[in-house]
DNA sequence: CACGCTTACTCGTATAGACGAGTGAGCAAG
DNA sequence: CTTGCTCACTCGTCTATACGAGTAAGCGTG
């Protein structure tokens, strides 16, 4: 029976008003905090936390499940609980949809992330003609019918992000953005060619826990919020010409905007 | 001892291998999707739901705990568990430092809640010199000491924000800026006043789950993320005058940003 | 050496029971 | 009528136990 290394963990406070799984979890979150559990290391496991401070094991779990809701551990059936890693964050500057940035031939995820050093991968594209969305309607215009184009991206084989365009059927239809592979610069180097100069973006931001979809396709782990985003992109005429509704791993992203001070 | 109406819920599925406490949360999280529980309502207690599927109390508990933590529902003691309502939203648009919001007297935020009928509130201000962190000093361009002025905002009484700005001492020290009020327009109409032109911000976006403190400050409940954002502020000059680090009840915000497709 | 089995340890799920504490309705005493 | 009590119902916390299932190391057999 390994006995805990003394020190590592305090004791409870018997007259505290704090519930004892309560307690036993501050006493873990500042361990972590302080170190003393780096990233990825195992913690005590629950037997040896029941020994040490003499609880039953429920208690104990229930401690565990504060802290994967804080996103601060998770359990891995057989093996233990650890300390999550904090993955490196893809940053989005505002200037990701400039011109000068499109006139490459791959993509600015495929183009950043070699960057950066990692493995990049857009994945489980889909290409359809769909019915727009009560929300996606509104913001294009009071149209019926979209081309909806899906896919995911992901960073070594991590998934960190799930986006789908939606473009007016007068716009796409027939034309290369209805192509599983749009070319050269993407869809906005398309739609520039068909004549609609992009004059600005307009993104909204949100933060919220996953839906349980979510949590499939992005594979999360618990305790991580995601980004969601909604792009629309006018033209010059002021035509609103695509919205883009993504979905991003909180943990995988931090987002960067410059603002006029105007 | 009253019966659930039928229908509400399903059944078990004893043939699964999805376990029992994840279908009871699959069902309940449906219904309240469907709107068959609509916001603020109250959900079937716990002894009638393991009543209901058969099931133990720990095991209905469980359910609840996975609705919780994904921010659907709420456990009030001794009286039940709630559909969370949605609470109204506060729209942040890319604008809103414009130099033509910062005429008037009154701070953006109070100007803007009441324009949308809410009560606002600025709360628990702390004006004071300090040593600026890793961070706040990086952005800063190396200071040691800074000017830190801490705030919270409430929207009818709910906190919603807290945001601490800090300013180099060379700038602010001797100021309006170093008093609690820093009279109209706010320290970013001070700022020009001392010669210090504003040029542009920048803002970095993050969203992840709250610390206990954040939670506290800011009452946040269960399964709501928060949205963490810095902000620098640049004069003419190039040179940082301010950082703003701010955390928002991710509930309450959408963020809007307006991005020219240069 | 390679494969498969056992075994010990890990977390996952579920049951049953106990006591505590907040809430609100109803009732009885003043 | 008002006050204060009781009581039923609610969720909160904790214990004790049981079995299942994933993991990894050790060991024996072929």
């Amino acid at each position: 029976m390994p006995s805990l290394p003394s020190g590592l963990l305090g004791d409870l406070d018997p007259t505290s008003d704090r519930a004892v799984f309560r307690q036993i979890a501050d006493q873990l979150r500042e361990a972590i905090d302080r170190g003393r559990f780096k990233e990825g290391e195992k913690l005590p496991s629950e037997a040896e936390l029941v020994e040490h401070y003499g609880v039953s094991r429920m208690t104990v779990r229930n401690s565990f499940s504060i802290l994967q809701g804080e996103g601060l551990v998770h359990a891995e059936h057989g093996k233990g609980v650890f300390v999550r890693p904090r993955p490196p964050v893809r940053r989005l500057a505002s200037d990701r949809f400039a011109r000068r940035h499109r006139e490459q031939g791959k993509s600015a995820f495929i183009v950043e992330a070699d960057a950066a050093g990692s493995h990049p991968q857009v994945d489980s594209l889909e290409v359809k003609e769909e019915k727009a969305g009560q929300d996606v309607s509104a913001r294009l215009g009071s149209v019926r019918r979209v081309l909806a184009r899906r896919r995911r991206y992901l960073l070594d084989g991590r998934p960190v992000e799930f986006a789908t365009s939606y473009l007016p059927l007068d716009i796409a239809r027939g034309t290369q953005i209805a192509e599983p592979n749009p070319g050269p610069g993407g869809i906005y180097a398309r739609l520039e060619e068909l004549g609609h100069r992009l004059d600005h973006f307009e993104e909204e931001i949100r933060a919220r826990m996953p839906s349980p979809a979510e949590v499939k396709t992005l594979r999360l782990a618990s305790g991580v919020p995601v980004i969601h985003l909604i792009r629309t992109a006018y033209d010059t005429e002021g035509r609103a010409v695509e919205v883009c509704d993504t979905v991003m791993a909180a943990d995988a992203y931090v987002l960067s905007y410059q603002l006029p001070a105007t």
